[in-house]
DNA sequence: TTGAAAGCGATACCAG
DNA sequence: CTGGTATCGCTTTCAA
């Protein structure tokens, strides 16, 4: 591999000439600048991008942190970032925390120790004082789909509460009295504040929230099933069933469909993200729409501008939900 | 942040000790071991792994390119390959090529800038050249789902065209006659290799191939509707299509519901790789199990064994693919 | 506009 | 077992 001083011996000029052409910021002759470049066609010369980080302290790449490498929601958010990074020439470093602490932690080290110039984070075990001595490491980031008022600025998030409202009072406008809710864990932000908005939307109509109706899942298809079990076995009746997230409420209509239980003539579902092949399940799904490509976009645009100082780039921190109604869900009669 | 050269001064020792620790291969004295450990809690001390790559030549990482950072396979392999790798302190870092020569290309060269110690591709687009290039770069590599002779023990595969050739096999057991195919674009390998185990099916069974009753789709689901579309209008009648990959089958299936063509009944679907949500579908999908999870974990194995040295690692280069029934294929009346 | 030289923060070889 | 020192490949003042 040929380095910077093999260049400019062959170019019959000073290294940091060379280095000059390669980071285009100074001003370079014409004639010199061609012939470092004819150089470094010649050799077939690459930086060593490990070389230039330890010299600047600038590696132009990105961490990012998901909680799994899987799935369709954190896929699209690590291709939006991916995508908007790399037309800027930036690069993406991704890591998975799981949703346990000690992994988050270690990953968001390892970005760190790795001169990510930036992290993009998708936290959800950590603390906030992690996070907050984080800020004041001189750490730059930016916060996916949680909120720290301290940090409110560093925070790009959809209005979950918002949503779970959305979704409850869309079933409510159809008639339906009695509704079954699985959530996910509760220990998680996002979980809270859907059914907060769940609850509130219930409130809002007289309805008196029951616990009872209530499925404590973990966002995976799995306890989508085996929450509708546990609600067919131990809640009273009820004609229709919120999911705090897609993955679940598929889990849901499938083991309907194996207890024989139509959706939705006989149960009405509703689900949360749109995840991508929301619109592929059968029935369609209604669900709330979680723009969370738009997001992960607006996450790397807050790196660009504050980092980077890309300029005119306006950045929105708070999403909305947005009602998507499909075949799931129907009048209650 | 602290540095060894801060640590070796609290410590009261050289640069050179402070490192043998860290790295502990060489004997330090157990005075000097806790003196330095010591000065290193106290600092909070935290190697920098730039620094660390520019001087060992290694980074412990390893690159892995994928077509794209979200859908169910690729999510599946980053899983597989991370966790395995992980357990073994090694980190992962990941890009996207998406099945772009140019872009392939690029993102293994940033792997390689960033002095990763191996690489895992699944590399669809670059040329058999540039890969037979790379090894004589003497850069490491296994690849993933494409196979190229001269790189055989590189090879991660799947036996792609026995899978063809089971899926169309099973359909022809059930008596369907008239087969329609969606296959993946042409130029990819295992596209054309999938193709050719369905061709060998027909020859097998005494059916002559119709390329009328053939559509090349992009792999998306949507390119499945489309395809569904296609041959309704323009090829001669059929009752089954075996689809090169289930996204694809699950946009069949969508359709036909759409169309009002009821699935299984009027239209057997089988699809190719067993990706997670096929078991969720409705119909759930007949299709070919493809163990992306094992052969993720099989190429980080590959790796530990051939370039961090660790033993009694069996590697198994070419997996078998299994049929799956379930609902959306029945017997032909 | 260009060159010389001092780092960046570690590793590793060679002596002692 | 420990220390000194050259080195990795590049960036970035500081002068010229």
């Amino acid at each position: 591999m040929a380095t910077i001083y093999q260049v400019s011996e062959l170019a019959g000029v000073s290294l940091a000439t060379v280095s000059r052409v390669m980071n285009n910021n100074t001003k370079v002759s014409d004639k010199t600048k061609q012939k470092v470049l004819k150089a470094m066609a010649e050799l077939g010369y690459q930086p060593n991008s490990i070389a230039q980080s330890l010299a600047s302290n600038r590696s132009n790449s990105v961490g990012v942190l998901v909680s799994e490498l899987h799935g369709p929601f954190f896929g699209d958010m690590m291709s939006a970032i991916e995508d908007t990074l790399r037309l800027e020439g930036k690069h993406t470093i991704i890591t998975s925390g799981h949703s346990d602490e000690e992994r988050e932690r270690a990953s968001i080290e390892f970005l760190i120790g790795r001169k990510c110039d930036a992290l993009i984070l998708h936290a959800e075990a950590v603390t906030d004082e992690y996070l907050l001595n984080l800020e004041s490491r001189g750490i730059e980031f930016v916060l996916i789909n949680r909120y720290i008022k301290q940090l409110e600025n560093r925070c790009i998030r959809l209005d979950n509460k918002q949503g779970g409202y959305l979704a409850t009072q869309h079933l409510i406008k159809l008639g339906h009295q009695k509704l079954a809710y699985i959530s996910g864990p509760k220990w998680k932000q996002d979980a809270q504040e859907r059914l907060q908005g769940h609850k509130q939307a219930l409130t809002d109509a007289g309805i008196d929230f029951d616990e009872a109706l209530c499925f404590e899942g973990d966002y995976q298809q799995s306890s989508g099933s085996k929450g509708l079990d546990w609600l067919c076995e131990h809640a009273p009746k009820f004609s229709c069933v919120v999911c705090a997230n897609d993955e679940m409420a598929s889990g849901v209509m499938t083991r309907a469909r194996q207890l024989g239980i139509n959706v939705p003539s006989e149960l009405s579902v509703v689900g949360f993200d749109n995840i991508i092949y929301a619109n592929y399940l059968y029935p369609t799904l209604t669900t709330i729409d979680y723009p969370i490509y738009e997001m992960g976009r607006m996450a790397a645009k807050y790196i660009l501008k504050q980092v980077y100082e890309k300029k005119n780039l306006d950045i929105e921190s708070v999403f909305v939900p947005k009602l998507e109604i499909r075949d799931s869900s129907i009048e209650y009669v």
